[in-house]
Order: C-alpha cells, then sequence, then structure tokens
RNA sequence: UGGGGUGUAGCCAAGCGGUAAGGCAGCGGGUUUUGAUCCCGCCAUUCGCAGGUUCGAAUCCUGCCACCCCAGCCA
C-alpha cells in the first residue's frame, strides 16, 4: 500500500476507501468497471475505468471487468472485444476477474425467487404503457397494480412459467413491492425481469426472461464481494433500490454506491447515441474516426494511455458538474509526448529554397539529435544538399515586426544545419512566390566549432530536396464549433455545429527520408509543427500516413491573433 | 410544483472552525540552433446570496437563489 491509503486519498471516494480500510470495516477493496457491450468505450468510460482499477491499484485491492449484458437485444460480442481491448490499451488488468452479469443469471434468477417467496415481488400482467400510468408522476402519487396482491404461490407459479417461455414478451414482468407512493419513483415498484424471446450472446436460448439493470447489478456486486460500487451520478436515485435489495436477499456481501460526476469535455460529445448518429450519416470516418472522443479513436488519434490516466488523474472526482476544457487533454498529450516522442522534420506547405553557392550536385550528411534533451534517443544523418523545401509560412517578403523567419537580405538557421540569407525571391507571372535563391555560410555548420556559434534570430526546419519523402499529414481540429454541441444554448441540434475544418489532409508534404521507416503507432515530434503519429490504419511500408496528434504550443501564433 | 444532488478564479480542484493548496489557461521575465521544452514571477482580502453562532467561518446553523438528475419492460 502507498501513501493514497494513509494520506487520506485525493478525492472524496479514495478518503472513503481510505477510511473503511483503516477502520477495519473492509479488510481489502475491490471495485468492478460494468461497461453495458453494447457500444464502444470512450473518454468518459476511461474516467471510471481509471477510477475504479486505480483504487484497487492503489490500495492493493482487486477490480472486476464486469461485462452488463442483461439484454441481449442491444449487446454484442463485437463491443464486448472492443471493451476488453480498450480496457488493456489504457493500461489496465484484471487478472481472472473477467466477468458477465449473464454468469449469475442463474443465481439472479434464485433471488427473484426468494423475492416472490417473502412477498417482495409479484408477477405484474400490466402492459407497459400501463404500467407508467399506474406510476403517477413526479409529483403525484402512483397507484397499486391489480396484480399487486396476488398470492405467493401463484406468482411463484407465474415466474415458472415465465422462464419456461409459456409467455409472449411484455406479457408478464416480475415487480418490486416496494411502494407507489414513494417520492422516489423509483421505488414505485420498479421492473426486476421482463420477458424477452432474444438470443442471448453468451446464454444463447438458454433464458428468454432477462434481469433488469438495477436488479442484475446489486446482486452481481453483491456476489463479487464489490466492497466499492462505483457509479456515475444519475445513479444516485437508484441508491435506495441498491439498499432495498441488499436488505431484503441473503448475499455474502455489502457493497455500498457511491457517485461521481460523468465527464464532460468541452467542444465534443460521449452520448453513444449521437457518436453512432454521426458515423451512420458518415459525418466522420467510423468509432476510430481521430477526431473522436471514443478509445479508438483516441489510440488512432495517437494519445498515449499515459496521457489519458494522466489526464484522468489531473481532472479529479467530485461530484460537481462540469465541462472539462479540452486544453487541460492537450496539455496532458504534449507533456507525454515532450519526453517520448523523437524529434523529426517535416515541411506541411513546401517552397522550394536554392542554395546559390552551395557546389552544383554536392550533397553532404548532417548529423542531427533525436531528442535535445535525451542524448540516449540517439541521433540520425540528414540529406542535405544544394535544394531544399521550407515551410511557405517562414518566408515573408514583407514581414511584420518581431518576425524571426526569412525575410529578403534576412538570415536565418537551417536547424541542424547552416545559417543561410535570402539573397532573392523568384516569382511566377501571377506574383505569386515560387522559389528562394539563398545563400548559405559554410563556416556555420551545426556543431563544427566556434564560427558556427553565430546567433541569429530564427531557426526554420528544411528537408533536402534530393532526398525528401512526400507523404501525407492530416491536421485535426476540434469537432465542433460549441461548447457543447449537444446542449447548445440556441438549442440547435449538435449536427448543425459539426466544425467544416475538423480534418484538413494535406498531400504534397515533404519529410525527411529517415520517416520512411515510421512503423504505425509511431510518435515523432516534426520540429516547430507538432506531435505526429503513424497512421495505424492507412499506412504502407515506406509510405506512412501521419496525423497530428497535437500542435506545439505556438505562442508566435499567439501573439499574431 | 415531488424526490435526489451540486455551488471555491476563465476551466478543473484542495480545503473537514484557526485566517484560500495545486494544475490548466492567461500575463510578465530568463535560458534556448524547435517562437517548443525548461526555469522564475504574477494571477481569489475572498469561497452562489443574505442573515446568525463563534475570539475566529469557505468550513457550523437558518433562509433564499441558481444549476444538474429522475416518471424505460435501457444501462
Amino acid at each position: 500500500m502507498n501513501e493514497a491509503a494513509d494520506s487520506g486519498g485525493r478525492d472524496f471516494i479514495r478518503q472513503i476507501v481510505a477510511d473503511d480500510l483503516a477502520s477495519g470495516r473492509h479488510a481489502r477493496v475491490v471495485t468492478r468497471f460494468p461497461p453495458e457491450p453494447n457500444g464502444f468505450l470512450h473518454i468518459g468510460h476511461a474516467k471510471s475505468i481509471c477510477l475504479n482499477f486505480g483504487i484497487a491499484a492503489e490500495f492493493g485491492g482487486d477490480c472486476y471487468l464486469r461485462l452488463d449484458d442483461t439484454n441481449p437485444v442491444r449487446e454484442d460480442q463485437e463491443y464486448v472485444d472492443a471493451i476488453i481491448e480498450g480496457v488493456h490499451w489504457l493500461g489496465f488488468d484484471w487478472g481472472p476477474r473477467l466477468t458477465h452479469a449473464s454468469d449469475y443469471f442463474e443465481a439472479l434468477h434464485d433471488c427473484a425467487v426468494q423475492l416472490i417467496r417473502a412477498g417482495k415481488a409479484y408477477v405484474d400482467s400490466l402492459s407497459a404503457e400501463q404500467i407508467r400510468e399506474y406510476r403517477g408522476t413526479l409529483t403525484t402519487p402512483g397507484r397499486p397494480s391489480p396484480d399487486r396482491e396476488r398470492p405467493v404461490a401463484e406468482n411463484l407459479e407465474l415466474f415458472r412459467r415465465m422462464r419456461a417461455g409459456e409467455f409472449a414478451d411484455g406479457q408478464y414482468v416480475l415487480r418490486a413491492k416496494i411502494d407507489m407512493a414513494a417520492p422516489n419513483i423509483n421505488l414505485r415498484d420498479p421492473t426486476l425481469y421482463r420477458i424477452r424471446r432474444a438470443s442471448h450472446q453468451r446464454t444463447g436460448d438458454a433464458w428468454c426472461i432477462y434481469p433488469m439493470y438495477d436488479f442484475a447489478h446489486t446482486i452481481s456486486d453483491a456476489l463479487e464481494g464489490i466492497t466499492h460500487s462505483i457509479c456515475t451520478l444519475e445513479f444516485e436515485d437508484h441508491r435506495p433500490l441498491y439498499e432495498w435489495l441488499l436488505d431484503q436477499l441473503q448475499l455474502p456481501a455489502r457493497p455500498r454506491q457511491y457517485e461521481f460526476s460523468r465527464l464532460n469535455v468541452a467542444y465534443t460529445i460521449t452520448s453513444k447515441r449521437r457518436l453512432a448518429e454521426l458515423i451512420e450519416l458518415g459525418l466522420v470516418g467510423g468509432w476510430d474516426d481521430p477526431r473522436l472522443p471514443t478509445i479508438l479513436g483516441m489510440r488512432r488519434r495517437g494519445y498515449p494511455p499515459e496521457a489519458l490516466r494522466e489526464f484522468c488523474s489531473r481532472i479529479g472526482v467530485t461530484k460537481k458538474d462540469h465541462l472539462i476544457e479540452m486544453a487541460l487533454l492537450e496539455s496532458c498529450v504534449r507533456d507525454d509526448l515532450n519526453r517520448r516522442a523523437p524529434r523529426a522534420m517535416a515541411v506541411l506547405d513546401p517552397l522550394k529554397l536554392v542554395l546559390v553557392n552551395y557546389p552544383q550536385g554536392q550533397v553532404e550528411t548532417l548529423p542531427a539529435a533525436n531528442h535535445p534533451e535525451r542524448p540516449e534517443l540517439g541521433s540520425r544523418e540528414l540529406p542535405f544538399g544544394r535544394e531544399l523545401w521550407i515551410e511557405r509560412e517562414d518566408f515573408m517578403e514583407d514581414p511584420p515586426k518581431k518576425f524571426f523567419r526569412l525575410r529578403p537580405g534576412g538570415e536565418v538557421r537551417l536547424r541542424n544545419a547552416y545559417i543561410i540569407r535570402c539573397e532573392e525571391v523568384v516569382k511566377d507571372a501571377a506574383g505569386n512566390i515560387t522559389e528562394l535563391r539563398c545563400s548559405y555560410d559554410p563556416a556555420t555548420r551545426s556543431g563544427s566549432g566556434p564560427a558556427a556559434e553565430r546567433k541569429v534570430k530564427g531557426t526554420i526546419h528544411w528537408v533536402a530536396a534530393h532526398a525528401a519523402l512526400a507523404g501525407e499529414l492530416r491536421l485535426y481540429d476540434r469537432l465542433f464549433t460549441v461548447e457543447r454541441p449537444d446542449a447548445d444554448p440556441s438549442g440547435r441540434d449538435f449536427r448543425e455545429f459539426i466544425n467544416p475544418s475538423s480534418l484538413e489532409r494535406r498531400l504534397g508534404c515533404m519529410l525527411e527520408p529517415a520517416l520512411a521507416a515510421a512503423v504505425p503507432g509511431a510518435w515523432y515530434q516534426f520540429e516547430r509543427v507538432g506531435y505526429f503519429v503513424a497512421d495505424r490504419v492507412d499506412s504502407r511500408p515506406g509510405q506512412p500516413v501521419f496525423n497530428r496528434v497535437v500542435g506545439l504550443r505556438d505562442s508566435w501564433a499567439k501573439a499574431q491573433a
């Protein structure tokens, strides 16, 4: 156990866990992450995963990965596989603790019988619509179903026949018998079981009755010996039902439920329904579109799992509604990538530059460190020659004050190479700049001694034309133009806020040749441009496609704005 | 209008009766062959509002206000 266990913890849930351990209420903490396999994981799940697995790890306990598969018509094995892969990718492991709610179907059924025998549950023949009517409203109490006082023996028999498949979907449900006048609507005889003649991805056709969330979840928690059942705020109202079930049933453990606020990140959405809509409508490329806050999307985008974990740690855990700025996520990503990404050079918008005093036909090779602060990452050889590509925006014919880059007659350092001076600007008939003719100072080659130490205001990146690898770069921006696409004050639909320039494909980029060897998933910092990752899907051997993970902080651009 | 929650800086968030941590963002400065990184400094006389208790209140009490969640045989 580390300091988290004895310092009181970092958030209110960890404090509770620490207290429970200190007081001896629990000898060991057990948590669980219980996703429903009806969709892909997203950043909101990441917060819950980090919380549950994080607490187990910090306090020396266990965390289950439990697939909450109680609704066969919505769930699919494809999601199960993706969830498993996603949690692993995030960096967590559950050992032998991979479970499914469906593992407990028999036990769940027995609990239902237990409830019926105790007169705490009954089989109701009301239709779904009738149940809704009888439930009352937020401000008026409900009324009892005509079946509410059905004798125990009859309930038992009907429930047996429900299980035996003698009835059609919707003909009967099993309901808890609690209080139709309860101010908390969840206590107005909630449904426990419904008939669903659907094949289940794991249990096949063994069952035609399936338990509802509250019932299955509470009992699964107890069966697994969960000590702290952590969920989001919208389940706060369900806690009395959770407690009620634990009170009625003979179960091996008494878990407690705690709620925290779900994650909201500005300029994006996490609603399963809306994400699916974006995909179905073709507004994004798929669940792994790099603009999406899905685990699949963020992975493809190049967000390191460590950065995501750091993000989850920095945002904290509270019960407050919040809206986290994208800048915080980006800060975590830059932090991580700055340390791990080797540097390279790539020109996004190439402008030809000719060194007029560099011998025709000559080429050389210049060493360049892969990381300015980590010599152990080694170095590489950069081809250099008479013709180069530089970034078009690194030259201005009539620059503003404090422009440190190239200008007519001005000098600039070519990163890892020589200092050059702009001698001539070549334009086409339309007046567009087509080429820069410069001279270089042979005495200023990087690392060649005192003469090379001469200072100039700016340093720019470049790629030798004779060895350049032409390639595609993809630049991403926020997917939406408003902070809360799904709750904009204007009331307009979230699809109306899609940022038309959230994806920009740059086809004619010039990359330093070493980048041809980039393996899918490899990170680089293209100096002065940003962090990039070789795309896992579209890269080909020798011809990688790069995704911009996030740009570098850019105080010059900021000053210009 | 019933029930359940939440209000500390632009965004997060510590704080648990002893006089407002930290991070992100922002601003200013230093280092720098990335306008990056790194480093230094600044950034809440005040904790939704109003009263009260107390020597002392963001922390306790009372009232009010604002916002979020709940009426699936979804989770």
